[in-house]
DNA sequence: GATTAGCACTCGGAGTCGGTGAGTGCCACC
DNA sequence: GGTGGCACTCACCGACTCCGAGTGCTAATC
């Protein structure tokens, strides 16, 4: 009894089902993969297989179906991931490089991937908390209204109106800016509190409310999760030809529009690993995403990623494939913005 | 032979079948709507509307559909469209209100809309081309790296690094801003040429390229079209139970991916009407969109619209209901951006 | 002990076939 | 012009059969 065989057994299975999308049976088993033995000997194996939770069949008298765990063992052990050629990782640097700013480059890798893997992408706008501010700047649009715009060095811009209560004295706003910005410029959120409280007593004591208000501006505007954006791209490959999954899109297309269910997803995926992580079906909470496996990697930032891209498609999905996509799309992404 | 009871009879197949997806026949036709005849009369009138082409029937021993001709009919004669109730309308408001910038202004939009149609709901950023400029900002980011922020009178933002051959003068940026702000605010993009050109030449002749420059890619993305962006939501109402539908969603989703479509369609729709306009199946040109309607409505700007929003479903929608509310969601948003 | 050949068995899917009923078109009549 | 009546059509449904892919088991073989 060959534990080695039951696991190149449970390899076939799976390539085979995420090829054909049938249930594969022992005879095409041997026909296709050269395995050296004789149906009989495969059916003994699957039936271990069967066992143990890898593998499953539809109905009595149908082939075996990789079950969430089978692809599990097969993500963790048995594929091996083949980069992407050359001309196909040119094509992608090539592709982000010439995108004209922050939004044109997240576009561009959302479109990117979805075409890469077939399936639905899904990229996560760089985290503002964990993104240096480049900087401030401040424009009075009337004499109660003022425009806050806040850049980040990553390219991400963010801009509040600010309703005032009091006219603004025309000469605070030069000095605010100068201020703010010498307070503010190259550090990341979390250091901005003490610099900024600092600041506050340099002024003098009428201005205080409205330099407070600013401020708060700020801060509420980067501390504000709900600001996470996400885009994705290839919702129409959901919808694939010759698939029961298409009983399913229904609840993945609601999960996708709730921005706050993905933003969660790929949160705790971040928890799970530092580099590519993928859960497979049951394996996320979400009722909607149960028959659905997500690819996930960070990007931007060295060692910590800012923030993260997806792959996003049916449990039988061609995991190699995708992991590859989405790590090299991952990389150049960071590449780009780190240029 | 009433031509009045015809477009009686019209109406009454249109509302029911929009009702159950469902061929209707004479029979439940005389039950649900007091017609005041017999089923007999109204196999007649059906065969009259048949002939003109304003109903079909799938199969021979099947109800009358309509066809592309007659929802037109209907939409143009034979439908009113009821305001949304005071509560409604109120809950609107308040909802679109409550956003805190003009990104946040959008998405609430697309969502609402998306609920109150139960459909794809797609909102078009307002267009660069026709906002004002309330201000431009200029940052050096390094001595030869200058980013370059727009920013529109309803709160749109737009940035572009701009990479110099030469180092930046430091001096030359403080001018360079306060010169082109006073030349170019409260203006709209289109009358921009002439006070720009005549800004340059108020500089020292060794600035002249750099200003230029500057200038150039001021006018480069405002004339981009490609930066015209559409959101869109609503999406998992096209994987809606029990239609024939569902087999056309892969089209449906690939044309709604494409914004390129989205927009031109959206463009083409502009020039129909200066009200809310709509497109009937075969009437769009795109062949994905085919068995799709949509309804489309401007915003934004008084008499000439900005921007446009638009709900888009199967061409057995709910037209009265969905033009109400396309409608009702652009005046609120033209309020709100104008406010 | 692992592998294999042979064989009986299961059961989903495809194809066939009337029965049923909704709906029509037409005609004669009011 | 409107209506009742009637013959006709045809998609849909359920029952039924047939077929074959695929299995599990047992006994023989390496």
């Amino acid at each position: 009894m060959s534990d080695d065989r039951r696991l190149d057994v449970l390899r076939a299975i799976v390539q085979d089902y995420v090829q054909t999308h049938e249930p594969v049976g022992s005879r095409v088993l041997v026909e296709r993969h050269s395995l050296g033995v004789s149906p009989a000997t495969i059916r003994n194996d699957m039936a271990a297989l069967e066992e143990a939770g890898y593998i499953a069949q539809p109905h009595t008298s149908a082939g075996r179906v990789p079950t969430d765990k089978g692809y599990r063992l097969f993500v963790d052990r048995l594929s091996r991931i083949k980069p992407l050629s050359a001309p196909e990782a040119k094509a992608i640097q090539v592709f982000l490089e010439s995108a004209v700013d922050l939004d044109d480059v997240v576009d561009r890798s959302v479109r990117l991937l979805a075409q890469l893997t077939h399936q639905v992408a899904v990229v996560q706008y760089p985290s503002l908390r964990r993104s240096a501010l480049r900087h401030l700047e401040l424009v009075p649009v009337t004499d109660r209204r003022l425009l806050v715009v806040i850049i980040t060095d990553n390219g991400r811009v963010e801009q509040r109106v600010l309703d005032l209560d009091d006219p603004l004295p025309g000469h605070v706003v030069p000095e605010l800016r100068a201020r703010l910005n010498a307070a503010v410029a190259g550090r990341r959120l979390v250091d901005l509190p003490e610099p900024l409280e600092l600041m506050v007593t340099q002024f003098p004591a009428e201005d205080e409310a409205l330099v407070r208000r600013v401020i708060r501006v700020v801060e509420d505007t980067l501390a504000e999760a709900t600001e996470e954006r996400i885009v994705m791209a290839g919702t129409a490959n959901l919808a694939r030809s010759g698939t029961d999954f298409t009983q399913t899109i229904r609840p993945v297309l609601e999960a996708l529009e709730e921005q706050v269910v993905l933003l969660r997803l790929l949160t705790e995926m971040a928890d799970d690993s530092a580099g590519v992580s993928v859960r497979i079906g049951h394996e996320n909470q979400h009722a909607g995403l149960s028959e659905t496996s997500i690819v996930a990697a960070g990007y931007g930032g060295d060692g910590e990623a800012v923030a993260r891209i997806g792959s996003l498609g049916p449990t039988r999905m061609d995991y190699a494939g995708t992991i590859a996509s989405v790590r090299a799309v991952a990389r150049y992404l960071s590449r780009v913005l780190a240029g």
